[in-house]
DNA sequence: TTGTACGCGTTATCAA
DNA sequence: TTGATAACGCGTACAA
């Protein structure tokens, strides 16, 4: 009876008045931390055994001043892309010791409130992308708990991982060209982040062929928001609002696909690609016979969809291990100055942006 | 200069010396737990607002005896699943105040440990099916820490969330029945949770219309995994080992289709069927003329395949968030018996069980 | 209305 | 080798 009530909330004290010995004496024997004598440490450990005794956390954490924990606030979980560099995250923290908590900003009012808790709550942590504003950012740094920005500008004193987006956005494009293509859309609107720098690199190769970049499409970063960008992109008309008609008169050879149809579209992620292509077979559109459409990320349905789909691979468990590592480093100072990792990412060219000799390993 | 090193580490101590009171009094104006005349707020106010003071996340827990916290332990995050339970938790559990430390168990050697250290961390946990063995559980019921199992078969003093399993398993297959269809096969391994529970309703309407089960084919319960038990179960020949050999020769009307292959698929989620699908298409087989294929849960991308998938709807968000609320009964002690809940799911009929006439709303 | 003092459960320092 | 005791930062009876 008495044992059934055992096992729950014995202190380091119970634990020291049953080995006959002091508290002092039950943490070294514990923790290794001192001399401790053969026969007091059997003492001590049978205790231990006797009460069940697991040091409490709270008395931990606040005698060390730590909390062995790290937090991570991110966006949303749909789709694999977070889910992925939030696995990665998870387990190198873990093998370092490190719980994890997490906050999901999706739909959330007082975010702020909600990231100073939990920066109470850990060592260090991990934001991703534009889930915070700038301003608690700072209020993070200034606090010194260590930080890293995962997909995010980097700012001072604060780690940055990020996967290469830029030039892998202009071979990309580059390939695309060499399909012969003139007329391209962009699904999915600016982020300010990882997003803006693809962007910013399919622009730039545009130009570079005299080719008038269009404005990217705004769309939900899911298979829906991009089945609803693709209906848009692809109708037989040149799309409704004023920004597609103008871009289908200004753009490059606009005329090639028909009333403003872009020859290819470029998706801002493989979750958007999947829609645009749903959305052409439901038009009747051949992909790619009749349009090209390319993803990113290169996410596990990007492989198995029909057409399977060309795609920038980006290294998304690493992501989330990386991030870990930094903050570790960080977190035991075994590093002082931020440091700026860029990830590589792979060019995966399959059938969706058209036929050629390549084949994928 | 000092300025910028405040903001981090101010104590109570600090602000009452600041505000020139005592630190009880600092304490009932932050939480309004006692009477504070307006003048002494006000200075109160001020010294926390000048230097910046939040009160310590351990220093509140260890005095209030609560962390504010609750932890879950899933296996992993591939596919939707898994992830929409986990945004349903976490949106509920902030909701009520608390944070969430996440575990997960994929690859994992040690769970034990991590297990434990997790509920020295938090108020209450939830346990996403079998992650953990049964002698964990008992641990963490005989711990007296509120427990909540989800998508696992209920215990003593535990509360339990699940959806309803054995009933539409049952509702499925008399659908399929209905198409005429008369030799099948299962895609998934008995997990011993929902699955099994699937299974079971399966194996009753096929036996209550003197049809053989078969026995299910132990795949990952991914894409890929389905992909692979798709090239299994519908090449030309009757499966590759003797168990599927045996199925092929003892199922039903076994020879309707062709050497051994299935009229049907079940598949044990709605992943395995999309590989099952994509197999198919591989092998040249057309679904469902050639062969019907159904799923479990209706992610997103269900509803997006080609051809569209008949599957059992479960309410993955409301998984989540049900077993946050059950748990803050328990925690907070609103409820001390425990309670089992099951949640309603529904078929969902589209194109991939065959040609009908009914259509989705 | 305010302040003193104790408790929460550890770790770690310093004497013995 | 061991023990008494001071932090750690807060909440809150209880007394004033």
């Amino acid at each position: 009876m008495a044992n059934s009530d055992e096992g729950q909330g014995a202190t380091i004290y119970e634990v020291a008045q049953r080995a006959g010995v002091s508290i002092a004496t039950v943490s070294r024997a514990l923790r290794n931390t001192g001399p401790v004598s053969a026969g007091t440490r059997e003492k001590v450990l049978r205790a231990v055994e006797e009460l069940s005794f697991t040091p409490s956390r709270l008395g931990v954490s606040l005698a060390q001043g730590r909390h062995a924990a790290n937090g991570i606030v991110f966006p949303d979980l749909s789709g694999p892309y977070f889910a992925e560099v939030l696995l990665g995250y998870e387990e190198v923290a873990s093998e370092l010791g490190r719980s994890v908590l997490i906050l999901s900003t999706r739909g959330r009012a007082a975010v702020q409130d909600l990231v100073r808790d939990l920066v109470g709550r850990v060592d260090g942590m991990v934001i991703f992308g534009r889930t915070v504003e700038d301003a608690v950012v700072d209020e993070i740094v200034r606090s010194r708990t260590p930080l890293v920005l995962l997909a995010r500008a980097p700012v001072e004193r604060a780690d940055a991982v990020c996967s290469e987006n830029t030039a892998s956005a202009e071979a990309l494009t580059a390939h695309l060209l060499g399909h012969g293509y003139s007329t391209f859309a962009m699904a999915g609107d600016d982020d300010g982040g990882d997003v803006t720098q693809r962007w910013t690199g399919v622009r730039r190769v545009l130009s570079d062929h005299g080719i008038r970049p269009p404005e990217p499409l705004p769309c939900e970063f899911t298979v829906e928001g991009g089945y609803e960008a693709g209906r848009t992109l692809l109708a037989g008309k040149a799309g409704k609002a004023g920004k597609a008609g103008r871009a289908g008169k200004a753009g490059g050879a606009g005329r090639a696909g028909g009333a403003g149809r872009p020859q290819a579209v470029i998706c801002a992620d493989d979750q958007v690609a999947l829609g645009v292509i749903l959305a052409a077979e439901e038009l009747g559109l051949d992909v790619p016979g009749d349009v090209a459409v390319t993803g990113w990320d290169d996410i596990m349905a990007a492989r198995h969809a029909r057409p399977a789909l060309t795609t920038v691979r980006q290294p998304m468990r690493l992501l989330g291990a990386s991030a870990a590592r930094a903050l570790d480093e960080l977190i035991r100072g075994t590093r002082t100055v931020p440091k700026s990792e860029i990830l590589p990412t792979q060019l995966i060219v399959r059938s969706s942006c058209g036929p050629h000799p390549l084949e994928e390993k």
